[in-house]
DNA sequence: TCAAAAGTGTTCGTTATACACCCATGT
DNA sequence: ACATGGGTGTATAACGAACACTTTTGA
C-alpha cells in the first residue's frame, strides 16, 4: 500500500519524555532503537502519529507501544522541525511531557524498541536525533512548574511518597525534581503553606537517630 | 508531479497570528481565503512548510506572502492537531506568534489570500479552522508576556510609541497589550523601575489641559 | 471658575531568601 | 559520649495591589 500526494508532506511523530524519580535521582525513561537511523541509539520514546489520532493521543498510544507504560497525563512541550533533524526525511515531531510515579511499573518494550529503560538524567547516553536538545527543554520545564505553584504537575510530586512521609523526605523529592538543594526551614514553611498536610501523631521509629514526624497530605 | 509513501502523511502547516496596535486598540492580521475549505473566511495567516525550510522559516515565508509582512521574530505557541481540524486531509499545525508596530506597514494580500486586514481583537469575524482557539491561546500568551519581565516581548511595546511620548500615552499601550487598565501610580514606578526613562526636559503642548512631560528610553 | 488630564507616596500583604542552634535517638 | 539526622523562628528585601488629592493648563 501506498499514499501519494499531489505535494510533498513531511512525517510527523510524537516524543514523549518521562521524567521519574528512582532511587532518588531524576530519570527519564528512554528507549533503544531497534531499526535505523540511529540504530541500537538510545531515544525518547515516540513514534509516527496515525491520521484519525489526535497529537496527544497518539503520543500516549507510542509510548505505550514501546515502553508498556500507559495512563500518563501528557503535557504538549512544543513542535521541533529543524529540516535535517532526521536522516531519512522531514520529519516533523511534536514533543510532550510526563512526570510519573514508576515503582510499579513495568517495562515492556516493543514495537521499534529493542529496549527499554530509566536513565539517570547526570547520566544520559548519547541521543538520536535532536533529543538531547528535546529533553533539555523538557528538564527546564519540569523544574520550573514543580515548585511555583499548586499544579498538577507539582501534585504528581507526591506520588514519589509513601502514604506516610517524613518531611526530610518531601523535601529530597522536590530536591531530586528541581535539581537543587533547598533549605529546610524553607521547604517546611512552604509544604506547610500550600498543602494540605495531616500530621498523623506517629513517629518513624527502627531509625538510627531522632525519630522522625510522619505525615499524609490531603489534595 | 506527484510523492508517493509508504504510509500516511498528514499536512503540516505554519499559522502565524501577528498582533499590533491600531488606533489605540490590539488588532490582529488576517486573511480572507481564496480557496476552499473555507473560502472567503478569514483565517490568520499562514500555509504549508516546505521539505527543506525551518518551521519558523516557513511561518515567515507565509506570512510574507499572503500580507506582505516580513522581518518579525516568530514565538512557537505549540501544534494544533486535531483530526478533524481541516476537512480536507490531516493537517497539523504549528502555531506562531509576534507583535509588531504596523503604522508604515503595507498590506498586499496574495498567494491564497483576497484580502489581508487588520481586526480589532474584540470584533473578529467567524475564522476558518481552530483558528478562534488559536488565536485566544495566543493572545494570552501575550498578555502574560508584556508586563511581567523585561523581555523581547516587552520591548516591542515601545514600538507603538513616538520617540518622545508620554507617561499616559506608555499606559495606554500597555493597557491595551494586557488587556485591563493599570493603575496610573503603579505603572509609573514599574515602568521608571524596569526601563530606562530619559527625562527630555520637554512638555507637551497644544492640548487642552495641564502639558505632560516627555520622556524616551534607552534600552 | 471649571473641566480635564498630569503628577505624586504610602501602606499592606505576600513571597523568597538567608541563617544557627538545640533535640532525640541508637550505638 | 557522640554521631546523626530531626526540628524550630526571625529578619530582610522585593514585589504587587490598593488608594486620593493637588497641580496645571485651556476654554
Amino acid at each position: 500500500m501506498s499514499y501519494t500526494y499531489e505535494y510533498p508532506h513531511p512525517a510527523v511523530t510524537a516524543d514523549i519524555c518521562i521524567f521519574s524519580i528512582r532511587e532518588g535521582t531524576l530519570k527519564v525513561l528512554l528507549i533503544q532503537r531497534l531499526i535505523d537511523p540511529f540504530k541500537d541509539s538510545w531515544a525518547i520514546p515516540g513514534g509516527f502519529i496515525k491520521m484519525d489520532e489526535d497529537l496527544a493521543v497518539g503520543a500516549a498510544r507510542e509510548l505505550e507501544e514501546e515502553t508498556g507504560v500507559s495512563g500518563v497525563p501528557l503535557e504538549q512541550l512544543g513542535a521541533y522541525g529543524a529540516p535535517d533533524r532526521d536522516p531519512r526525511e522531514r520529519v516533523i515531531t511534536v514533543a510532550f511531557m510526563a512526570l510519573v510515579p514508576s515503582d510499579q511499573m513495568v517495562l515492556a518494550a516493543a514495537t521499534d524498541a529493542a529496549d527499554a529503560q530509566w536513565f539517570d538524567m547526570d547520566e544520559l547516553p548519547a541521543l538520536a536525533f535532536d533529543h538531547a536538545t528535546i529533553l533539555a527543554d523538557a528538564r527546564a520545564r519540569l523544574a520550573d512548574k514543580v515548585t511555583n505553584r499548586v499544579t498538577e504537575t507539582a501534585k504528581s510530586a507526591f506520588q514519589f511518597l509513601p502514604q506516610k512521609f517524613t518531611l526530610a523526605q518531601a523535601q529530597a523529592v522536590f530536591e531530586t525534581l528541581k535539581g537543587e538543594p533547598l533549605d529546610k526551614r524553607n521547604f517546611r514553611k512552604w509544604i506547610a503553606a500550600n498543602w494540605d498536610l495531616v500530621d498523623l501523631k506517629e513517629k518513624t521509629s527502627g531509625g538510627r537517630h531522632r525519630p522522625a514526624a510522619l505525615y499524609s497530605v490531603d489534595f
